[in-house]
DNA sequence: AAATCGGGGAT
DNA sequence: ATCCCAGATTT
């Protein structure tokens, strides 16, 4: 099917075109697989930061295995899908245990938060191991070379074309070749308008030549969004506020939140410090941002999942996006409450 | 197969 | 407002 011209075509053109982004200057089976889980549904923009500040906070293996969870999800922290960064650190242990990196595809998959895609990615591209890495970008990039309707969210569509890249892959060149199509993914053959005039791979998609390129790949809707209102409380002590923690499991498990006001019930309201909208998944938060203080301790507020919590901690701990937002909208000293710790 | 898990940039 | 991103895991 002209699979070779069409390869060398995608690999020449990624020679001149690729960018040059951080993980691509190394070949540590490590620092690989962590831009690889970082880059899960995540773009590289995003990316980029939190990588530099993770590889220098855990430059390897073992920094990462005894590292203790709060300070792997700090670092993590406004980054999103953190059971990311609990099985990364849980697999940085397994591997300190077996005393070396896995260098294979079958055992990078055993490791926990590694799929096919990533296991895929690590083994071909730290270990050139012929395995195609099929990703988003990659199932629009071969939906439109065969020009072909499947829906890309269906199982056996998904094996077909796992099995169109695996029979398409420079087998002399893995990690070339899956980066490439990634790349091209990424910067030419986009989503929305792809730029077919500068596509150096045109001359063999099927798409192209049938001027359907722009309905492709099929896509099966998502559910409708569904709207959560919440009234969130900056309750202030000199330098301190009032956060809660999250339970050890479920959504965004540990991570510390402001209060909601239906929390605090004997909260007197000093002023409004403003509105915002956040989106998780298919739900919309409109959240109203208060400053207060409280006239009288409510029952549980000894608890030990609600802690006073010094503005300077906060970068050392996993705090949600929510809360930061919230309180990017109240300068320190803003309120401050009346009712002394412990009473 | 469908739901769930974050967050943000582009359109 | 919607889409979707170098997906994986659970239900």
């Amino acid at each position: 099917m002209g699979g070779s011209r069409l390869v060398g075509a995608l690999k020449l053109w990624y020679i001149h075109h690729r960018r040059d982004l951080p993980w691509r200057r190394t070949r540590d089976p490590y620092a690989i697989w962590v831009s690889e889980i970082m880059l899960q549904q995540t773009r590289v923009e995003a990316v980029i930061p939190y990588y530099e500040r993770f590889l220098a906070r855990f430059p390897d293996v073992p920094a990462l295995a005894r590292a203790s969870e709060v300070d792997v999800l700090s670092a993590w922290s406004g980054l999103g899908y953190y059971s990311r960064a609990r099985n990364l650190r849980r697999a940085a242990r397994k591997i300190a245990e077996a005393g070396s990196f896995p260098r294979d595809f079958e055992s990078i998959l055993a490791l926990p938060g590694v799929g096919a895609y990533t296991a895929a990615a690590v083994a071909s591209i730290a270990f050139d191991e012929p395995r195609a890495a099929v990703d988003g970008n990659v199932l629009r990039v071969l939906s439109r070379i065969g020009n072909d309707p499947s829906d890309i969210g269906s199982q056996a569509a998904r094996a077909r074309f796992q099995t169109q890249a695996d029979a398409l892959i420079d087998r002399n060149d893995p990690a070339t070749f899956n980066q490439a199509m990634m790349e091209l993914g990424a910067t030419v053959c986009l989503p929305r308008a792809p730029r077919c005039l500068l596509c150096p791979v045109s001359a063999f998609c099927e798409a192209r030549k049938q001027g359907t390129a722009n309905e492709l790949p099929v896509k099966r809707r998502k559910t409708a969004t569904t709207e959560v209102e919440m009234t969130l409380v900056i309750v202030e002590r000199p330098g301190r506020i009032l956060l809660w923690k999250r339970e050890a499991a479920g959504m965004m498990a540990g991570f510390w939140e402001l209060p909601d006001a239906s929390l605090l019930p004997s909260l007197k309201v000093r002023r409004p410090a403003g509105v915002f909208t956040h989106t998780i998944m298919n739900r919309r938060y409109r959240i109203q941002v208060v400053a207060g203080r409280l006239t009288k301790v409510p029952a549980g507020l000894d608890s030990p999942k609600f802690q006073w919590i010094a503005r300077k901690e906060m970068s050392e701990m996993p705090v949600s996006t929510i809360a930061r937002k919230a309180l990017a909208l109240a300068p320190p000293g803003t309120s401050t409450s009346r009712v002394r710790p412990g009473t």
